[in-house]
DNA sequence: ATGGCCGGTGGAACCGGA
């Protein structure tokens, strides 16, 4: 089962690449991020036509969340647990029903910028960095329960996180950014460090692997991107990783999103 | 060397992104 992750940054402006990336790669499941459309104008028929189900969790202008999938989607959720007053769309998740059932996670993590801390160092309540941590925390409480279930799950987006300094071209240039503060790398390593295997380094080493390219100061053309589009499988999912690819040539297409597609092969 | 964009909203400049 091949299930790919895609921030296409908007479903309208991607509504000629997106489907032209769809019939080429043949994912069996996608989750979608910043498809920026509410629900009622998502364009479903683009997809169904294609054979997919399709379940959105869209808000109006940004945001966003989407799972594709040729196989049934059941158990569908939107919305990631622990603050009922949090109305940002970045979370949804299904089970997919094939041979062995599978729980799919789609996240678009808050990107956290810009960064306001206190004098002791803790961010500032109500700015965007403390909701940029306090959503890790609920995410980190919803993989704790998703590894209680011991059914084969993995969580997939766009992470807005940097991991390590190999997983930028300037690592320089980050290190005070909320993608890669070292707040922000904490959480998510406590995040992995649960017990789940981050397919893309599982398969892949070294430096030169991105997902983002910006689209400002000529970013694409000098390589200038960073690795923030992630897989976090569940040790029954670990098990089952076949391959884990990035498809960056993606990037270079016309009216590309600034993020490319990610996708984890499984023996499921 | 430096700076360079894009999408959505709403119908012009902004906001948000990373």
């Amino acid at each position: 089962m091949k299930i790919a992750s895609f921030n296409i940054n908007g479903i309208k402006a991607r509504a000629a690449a997106l489907p032209q990336w769809l019939d080429e790669a043949q994912p069996d499941v996608v989750v979608l991020q910043e498809v920026k459309s509410v629900d009622e104008a998502f364009p479903r028929a683009l997809f169904e036509d294609r054979g997919y189900n399709v379940e959105t969790h869209g808000q109006k202008g940004f945001n966003g969340v989407a799972i594709l999938s040729k196989l049934p989607l059941e158990d569908v959720s939107r919305g990631l647990p622990g603050d009922d007053d949090d109305l940002q769309a970045r979370w949804i998740e299904a089970t997919v029903v094939g041979k062995q059932a599978l729980r799919i996670c789609g996240l678009y993590l808050p990107n956290g910028n810009p960064v306001e801390l206190n004098p002791d160092g803790s961010p500032v309540a109500g700015g965007k960095y403390a909701y940029k941590l306090a959503w890790m925390e609920r995410l980190k409480a919803r993989a704790q329960a998703l590894l209680k279930s011991e059914m084969p799950a993995l969580m997939a987006g766009d992470y807005n996180i940097i991991p390590q300094a190999e997983d930028a071209k300037r690592p320089e240039a980050w290190i005070e950014d909320a993608l890669h503060r070292p707040e922000s790398r904490a959480a998510y390593q406590r995040i992995v460090n649960l017990g789940f295997t981050e397919a893309f380094r599982a398969r892949h080493q070294g430096p030169g692997h991105y997902s983002f390219w910006d689209y400002q100061a000529g970013a694409w053309n000098k390589d200038d991107g960073i690795r923030i589009d992630h897989f976090l499988l569940s040790p029954q999912a670990a098990d089952l990783l076949l391959d884990c690819q990035i498809d960056k040539e993606i990037r270079g297409r016309d009216k590309p999103s600034d993020h490319v597609p990610i996708w984890v092969e499984l023996d499921i």
